[in-house]
DNA sequence: GCGACAG
DNA sequence: ATCTTGTCGC
C-alpha cells in the first residue's frame, strides 16, 4: 500500500492497513545520540483539499533551526478521527523527501501509540520512513488519565485498560496539559525526556510549535485567503 | 443505543 | 484544523 493512493481507501480499507502496519511497530530505546531533531504539522483551511506540510530540523538540545522542507499536496480523505495519518502523511512524506539531512528522531503534531490500534499519526509516519518518531498531541484521543496537578512537568499516566500507552503532561502552568506517546523506535522514557527537554517556555514544544508557524507562512505565501467571506454581489 | 472523538 | 474579538486570569 502506497501513501499515494490513501485517499481512495474507505475508512474500513484504512483500519485494516492500520492492523496489518501495528505488528511492525517497535517501541524500544533509541540508542544512538541524538543531534537533530525534527518537528513536523500539516495546515490547510477547511474548505480546500490542498493540505501544507512542513519539516524544521534543529540542533539538539540546543533547538537552533538549521534546516526547513515543506511540500503542497491535496487529499481528499476526510479528517476522522482515529484515521488522521491517512490525511497528513502523504504531504509529510513529500517534505521529508526534500530534506537534505535526515533527523535522528521527529515529533508529529498528533499521537503515537496513544491510539485505538496504536497507530497514531506519529506511529505512522515513522514506520513509512524508519525514523524514530514522537507523537505530541494538544488534545487526547483515547486513553483514561487523571489531572495532573498544576505545576510545570507535572504528569499523569495515560493508560488503555491497564497498559500505558502515553502521558499527560502539564508543559506550562495554567495550561492545558499536552498528550505525550513514542511513536516508532523510541521508548515511553526517552519519549517524555525528549518532549520535557523541548518545551521552552510555551505549552507546545518547540519541534511542532515551530514547524505550525512555519507551515501557515508557507500556506499565507501560497496566497491561501482562509475564511474569507464571499461578496455579496 | 448513547457519547467520545488527534488534526 | 481555521477564523475571530474580546475578555478573564496569572
Amino acid at each position: 500500500m502506497l501513501p499515494a493512493d490513501y485517499e481512495h481507501l474507505t475508512p474500513a480499507q484504512a483500519i485494516a492497513v492500520h492492523e496489518q502496519m501495528r505488528n511492525n511497530v517497535m517501541i524500544e530505546t533509541l540508542d544512538k545520540p541524538i543531534n537533530i531533531i525534527g518537528g513536523a504539522d500539516i495546515s490547510f483551511n477547511k474548505y480546500e483539499e490542498t493540505v501544507y506540510a512542513g519539516i524544521v530540523l534543529f540542533t539538539y538540545p540546543e533547538l537552533k533551526v538549521i534546516g526547513q522542507a515543506s511540500a503542497i499536496g491535496r487529499t481528499s480523505f476526510p479528517y476522522i478521527p482515529g484515521l488522521l495519518a491517512f490525511r497528513e502523511v502523504p504531504a509529510l512524506l513529500d517534505a521529508w523527501n526534500k530534506l537534505e539531512t535526515k533527523p535522528d528522531v521527529m515529533v508529529l503534531d498528533g499521537q503515537g501509540i496513544a491510539h485505538e490500534h496504536r497507530m497514531g499519526l506519529a506511529t505512522h509516519f515513522g514506520l513509512l520512513t524508519d525514523a524514530p518518531s514522537i507523537g505530541s498531541a494538544k488534545n487526547r484521543l483515547s486513553g483514561r488519565y487523571t489531572e495532573p496537578t498544576n505545576e510545570p512537568f507535572a504528569q499523569s499516566l495515560l493508560y488503555d485498560r491497564d497498559e500505558v500507552i502515553g502521558i499527560a503532561l502539564r508543559s506550562k502552568k495554567n495550561c492545558k496539559p499536552i498528550f505525550v506517546s513514542p511513536g516508532h523506535k523510541v521508548s515511553m522514557a526517552q519519549s517524555i525526556d525528549i518532549i520535557k527537554t523541548c518545551i521552552r517556555g510555551y505549552r507546545i514544544p518547540e519541534p511542532t510549535r515551530q514547524a505550525h508557524n512555519f507551515v501557515n507562512q508557507v500556506r499565507i505565501s501560497h496566497g491561501d485567503k482562509g475564511n474569507e467571506q464571499l461578496s455579496m454581489f
